[in-house]
DNA sequence: TGCAATCGTTGGTTTCATACAATCATCTTG
DNA sequence: CAAGATGATTGTATGAAACCAACGATTGCA
């Protein structure tokens, strides 16, 4: 237990740190929210990065079935945020695609939130800021990858 | 712009941090999400945090109408999670307190969490830890406290 | 004391998310 | 080419969440 006695004081910074962090991103997401819903955001997420996707596809990636995402789709496209596209290879396949407003809100938020975090940054000294970044670099390495299935949860 | 030019690079970390984390906080709430819903979880954080507290009060905060917490306080009381109590000083108000089950349930997802971040701490090098634990705290001073009712979009 | 304000619940509705089952269209394969 | 498999939508149903309006109980004040 020697050398692991400050994890402990670690693990506090972080929690709390945490705690600013989900600050910033529930604020970057709140006007979003008030366009689209939660589940539908997260589609919206998920197309901006990876493109049009099939609907089978989209669905097993959000974990629900087929159908309740073919209402969510359907949501998506009344809203103007998705349009449903043919598949010239497979015509029995229909491929969802943002439109140009859809990817337009993931971005103002993906903004946003940046904008928030370099406000932070820029409130610390510069030589803070610098330690900061090796910091995070070694706690992202050492987190790993977060799924996409879990980053889903919150909408990324 | 000379002095700022740094600011970038650490918005760059920072936002990957703040999936990493994300991903640790989502996976944290998943069990207890297939108990509650998000809103009742909400609720039940607040509980443990503030204590017992009056319906409109719990209402107020959570930014929903008097009526709408009545319905979500009717299910975390039929789910156990919760009990409504009499205000013997006033006996037109309503308070509604959190039960050992759904106090225990708060806790397991801390505990949780801070079980999941002690780990990614633990594959640091201790050297790095010190680093991160400052950086943070930093970060921290210079984000401000978010405030209750942004913590709750997410569910804290 | 009596009337107005306050607190919470309930009735009535709407929207969304979700699932299962059935159906239609299109591939794929034997 | 004729099944059988696959992909998506639609019918049907449930449950959560949210709102407004109406109501009953209680307080507080004039």
């Amino acid at each position: 237990m020697s050398k692991g006695d400050d994890i402990r004081p670690a693990a506090d910074a972080t929690v709390t740190a945490s705690r600013a962090l989900l600050g910033i991103i529930a604020r970057s997401m709140l006007p979003a929210l008030e366009d689209v819903s939660l589940p539908q955001f997260r589609v919206l997420v998920l197309l901006s990065a990876a493109g049009p996707l099939r609907m089978g596809a989209l669905a097993e990636r959000l974990g629900v079935t087929v159908s309740t995402f073919s209402r969510t789709a359907d949501r998506l496209v009344a809203g103007g945020w998705a349009v449903r596209e043919d598949n010239p290879d497979n015509r029995r396949e229909v491929i969802l695609a943002p439109t140009e407003k859809g990817l337009g809100l993931v971005t103002s938020v993906t903004d946003h939130r940046r904008q928030l975090i370099e406000d932070v940054l820029g409130r610390m000294a510069p030589a803070e800021r610098g330690r900061l970044v090796d910091s995070l670099r070694a706690f992202t390495d050492a987190a790993g990858e977060p799924s996409v299935a879990e980053l889903l949860i919150l909408g990324l």
